[in-house]
DNA sequence: CGTCTGATTGGTAAAATATCCCAATATCGG
DNA sequence: CCGATATTGGGATATTTTACCAATCAGACG
């Protein structure tokens, strides 16, 4: 796997913020001509170093005004048991993400719901409907400070 | 403000997976033709819903293998201690997420880094150094089991 | 039940952009 | 300094986006 150089560094700073410039833009933006500057993105496409377009929506404009952090505490830690959570939440589109978690509590999820009729809707008929969780702790959000999907590069 | 219909929906529901398709193929799946689905798209940007388009990065390719979740409590918790430390922390990199919450600490952080090391530096170099702090707890995640920028449409 | 009005749709053509090919240039090891 | 290899740049072509306009649809109202 080759290492990434500056330029390439740069490609993945602009294109985490904006992928919808043209070629002759980030080229110009990298220092590039478009033909090398559109090599080196298509590579980066295919090593898996960037892996996917995607449109970023309001969360506010779809009326999800709830976003909720869950501790989860599992009955027993066995890798079968593990999984066997991993693949309930990953079918839940409330669930944006899940970490599997050092210290006292298992796992940590980020859940958002429209209002907390809804985040309650979701705990009853889906999360606390799980077998062998021991504890759940629900922690609100009150406002999202900073909210970044650009990795540092 | 008009409302989202269903086919709004479904074009949110796909850009959010992929914004590299066509108009063609997009508007397929809809079930319209490519003129309208370009018009719902532009009104879509336009009002804000669809907020960006960006690419995302693999974050083992960039040899970000530390996730850290950070509880923050301040000192006070007057508007202008919030909002110093909101502008500190905006302009961190490593900082990706940061909500404000309820409960008996004030902060939530999501931060990456390389390694061990580098979350040490980071944590030396910039967090500790803020004024008002009144304690800081990080919890580290073994592995990221969900992660998605996809909101429920 | 028909007609009018406004909104939405679909097709087409022009403009912008991505993509590919090949020659020119730069880089590195000896 | 020279040769081999990788990278770059420009131009031609294919694809895609975008704007325009006529046709269709939905709903209000007599």
């Amino acid at each position: 796997m080759p290492e990434l150089d500056a330029i390439d560094r740069k490609i993945l700073s602009h294109l985490q913020n904006d992928s919808r410039m043209t070629m002759q833009e980030l080229a110009d933006k990298v220092g590039l001509s478009v033909s090398p500057c559109h090599r080196r993105v298509r590579l980066l496409e295919e090593r898996g170093v960037i892996s996917r377009y995607i449109a970023t929506v309001d969360q506010k404009a779809l009326g999800l005004h709830v976003s909720v952090f869950i501790s989860i505490k599992l009955a027993r830690q066995k890798e079968e048991d593990l999984n066997r959570f991993a693949r309930a939440i990953s079918k839940w589109d409330e669930v944006l993400e899940c970490y599997l978690m050092t210290g006292n509590r298992d796992y940590l999820l980020r859940v958002v719901a429209a209002d907390l009729a809804s985040y309650e809707t979701f705990l009853k008929t889906k999360l606390t409907r799980l077998d062998g969780i021991a504890s759940i702790e629900s922690s609100f959000a009150l406002s999202q400070v900073k909210y970044s999907i650009a990795l540092p590069v």
